[in-house]
DNA sequence: TGAAATTTCTTGCAATCACACGAAAAACCG
DNA sequence: CGGTTTTTCGTGTGATTGCAAGAAATTTCA
């Protein structure tokens, strides 16, 4: 059996029962107790579960919760690393800004497993209803027009609140990184927001993962000596190594 | 059988029944004595119960302490009707503030349904995710800080944005609405957002479900006269009728 | 009523179970 | 075949459970 079958399975069970056993699921799967652990975990990465000593429910759908199909994006292993290694950078009582990117969406989920208590400000729909049932997490949404291609708040309304907040930290990324043009981003009102939320932040970082870092979008973010911290998850040329060290730019390779 | 299990079949039966024997539980659910005693203890922490010797019990059930997940069970097809009626004051190119009432969701359901092209200004993270892959309705979420046990957002954020803003209508809710002190919230946040809400609209629409007419909160909305039109399911009382009819209130009853 | 008998409760303790972690083994893939 | 991923196994740790014994409450019965 396909380890992939076996967590499809798993998850059927659960959507069918309400609730798995460890011990069970042991002995008919024909695996050790650690594997189905550590497939739970991996489950509970992609769907929301809950996760009891012995084994593991769905925690009861009430109509007051968030729709699934928004909670449901495809996971990426990748991405899931830079996350954890950007909550790293966090202690409790911190604030952090996240945009509307895929990637800030890892950043949150890893937040939230953390436990860690920590204020997120945030333009996505996607990341405020993330924390929707959150202890540990308090959180500020921004205003502003429901972009539905990528379920942000946009507009003036966004950028304008946003100037009035301030946070320790900003993850945000951009669609390109390159020597000349810096960050830039292929739409202008989240270009903005970003643009923004670095301003309104101490630290400042961006996360790059996989795209591409050399070929520039149209709308400016910000220049590269603007940054503090660049995350990414692909090695980084010298050309580029060079000029993040030049502008004084710390550079974070998750691999 | 998992312990969390164990724990929720007990809750279940003592809701039942209203109470519980240890002895019985203790073979029907195959533990000892002392795990189910343990097992009380932990579940009267979360919810109030009364131990006495061999078992325990539910303090006398006054009424409103009725989960209210079967209250939204019961009401559903009433508020479903609510959600409709108010819809049909709704016209193509019409702007729209809704608050986070499930009321109001039930209006935005509605709204979806009907393919109108409207604009919906919210405060609701639901609502906003009701639209989020929505072709005819253009959503304004106002920002704020998330709360949680509503999934709405709230505080100066959320005012001030909603000051900037204004619409043809506002579907509005309250926790009570009476003669003397006119509609009120229970929750002062909420209470401020929906007040903005009816100020900033032309037509001031007030729902009222199940909810009492005759139990006033403490955070006041606005007055009676101050609205256009009162939208509920239960009869109004002959006092209340004549309340409407001085102030020039339409009222629209749906059954 | 008062004392013994019975039941239930509390507590400490030991056995068991679930878990996390790291190391080793196995499976998989190019 | 080498390297990576997945799985298992072993170990230490902490939580849960059942047992036993004594305390407290309740019942029985003279």
């Amino acid at each position: 059996m396909l380890a992939i079958e076996r967590l499809r399975r798993i998850e059927e069970l659960l959507k069918e029962n309400g609730s798995v056993v460890i011990s069970n699921l042991s002995a008919t799967l024909d695996v050790s107790e650690e594997t189905i652990r550590r497939d739970l975990e991996k489950i509970g990465k992609t769907m929301k579960i809950k996760r009891v000593r012995g084994g593991a429910f769905l925690p009861a759908t009430t109509d007051n919760e968030v729709p699934i199909k928004i909670r449901e994006t495809i996971y990426l292993e990748e991405k899931q690393l830079i996350g954890a290694k950007c909550v790293e950078l966090l202690e409790d009582g911190m604030s952090v800004m996240l945009d509307s990117s895929t990637t800030a969406w890892y950043v949150a989920k890893n937040i939230e497993q953390s436990q860690k208590k920590i204020t997120v400000i945030t333009n996505s729909l996607l990341i405020a209803s993330e924390f929707s049932e959150s202890k540990n997490v308090k959180v500020i949404s921004v205003g502003g027009v429901l972009r539905k291609s990528t379920n942000s708040f946009v507009g003036y309304m966004a950028t304008d609140a946003l100037e009035k907040l301030s946070a320790d930290l900003a993850f945000v990324s951009c669609t390109a990184l390159t020597k000349g043009f810096g960050a830039t981003d292929n739409h202008e009102g989240e270009a903005r927001i970003r643009k923004t939320m670095l301003n309104q932040s101490i630290k400042k970082v961006m996360i790059v993962d996989y795209t591409k870092f050399d070929t520039p979008a149209v709308n400016p973010i910000c220049k590269i000596r603007d940054l503090d911290l660049v995350v990414t998850d692909r090695e980084v040329g010298k050309e580029m190594r060079m000029v993040f060290e030049d502008q004084d730019v710390e550079v974070l390779v998750c691999k």
